[in-house]
DNA sequence: CTTACGGCCTGGGTGC
DNA sequence: TGCACCCAGGCCGTAA
């Protein structure tokens, strides 16, 4: 599944490949993902890739209009669960589930593949940007410790589903927010504003260590993931709690456990990852 | 503000 | 070999 280190990887296969490249032409399958198919297939052909922006599991392709620079738009591609894009030559076999053509001034064509759906494309204006993707957080590599305390100290929510929550930071799913609250030492179902400094100073670096060792590694391939060259990641050999249920614990060598967290499997070792106290709240003793 | 949950979607795994 | 069932989960909408 896409997250953040998975993406980034995407978007330099994709920058490799597409900047300065033109849009001759598009061709859809399904649509249900697409917020206006018709706007894809109006407005793509003829404009030319300026730039291909990350924004935690969000790419934006920029592109110029052919007719000058007055009608600047950008393509929104979200991968879901199981999107994929490939830059290929047409002659390619072509997979199931491959929806999106669109085909290069350099003689290959960009596909986009996705057997769940779960992904959305849409042809946004700058201020559409501003819409769309103005509730998201901050970068967990470009964000402070000291805003990334704030922004955890301040809510009650487990910190599994802040870590999940994009408006919080933005990029990280289930298996990044488990290995770092792993290297963290912090259960998932802590409560974010109950975390002390230490906790707060430990998870930010293991985020920022594990994001970045993961995107060296170019991400983690568990199930469909793959880059824009059809290659897999290989981060997912370093797991250390995402589904090792039942595996000895690279710490202490206590057995893995798994629970639901934030409606999402969480895996943890209970040993290094102690249960929070669960405070019996508002029972409030009468008489 | 918060949590909880259903819905979207398909393939892979399990049990009978 | 088939079939019913459940699970995976990012994100959105709705309800409490």
């Amino acid at each position: 599944m896409p997250e953040l280190p998975e993406v980034e990887t995407i978007a330099r296969g994709m920058r490799e490949a597409l900047l300065g490249r033109r849009i001759l032409s598009v061709r859809l399958n399904k649509t249900d993902f697409i917020d206006d198919p018709a706007a894809m297939e109006l407005r793509l052909p003829g404009t030319t890739v300026l730039q291909i922006r990350r924004l935690g599991k969000n790419l934006l392709v920029d592109l110029r209009s052919s007719d000058g620079e007055k009608s600047s738009v950008s393509l929104l591609i979200h991968l879901g669960m199981t999107g994929q894009i490939a830059i290929i030559s047409p002659d390619a076999p072509i997979p199931k589930h491959t929806h999106v053509f669109l085909s290069l001034d350099d003689g290959r064509e960009l596909r986009y593949t996705d057997v769940r759906r779960f992904g959305r494309m849409a042809i946004l204006s700058d201020s559409e940007q501003e819409r769309v993707l103005g509730g998201l957080g901050v970068e967990p590599l470009e964000i402070s410790e000291t805003e990334f305390r704030a922004r955890i100290l301040s809510r009650n929510s487990q910190i599994k589903a802040l870590l999940l929550n994009q408006s919080v930071v933005r990029g990280m799913g289930n298996i990044y927010a488990d290995e770092a609250l792993w290297f963290a030492k912090i259960h998932p179902k802590k409560v974010g504003a109950k975390l002390t400094d230490a906790e707060v100073r430990r998870l930010y670096r293991a985020m920022q260590q594990i994001l970045k060792e993961a995107i060296r590694l170019k991400g983690s391939s568990v199930s469909d993931y793959q880059d824009t060259d059809g290659q897999k990641g290989t981060f997912q050999a370093r797991h250390r709690v995402y589904q090792r249920d039942g595996e000895k614990c690279f710490r202490c060598g206590s057995l893995i456990r798994h629970d639901t967290v934030a409606g999402r499997s969480s895996h943890f070792c209970l040993r290094c990852q102690p249960a929070p106290r669960n405070r019996a709240k508002k029972t409030r003793r009468r008489r």
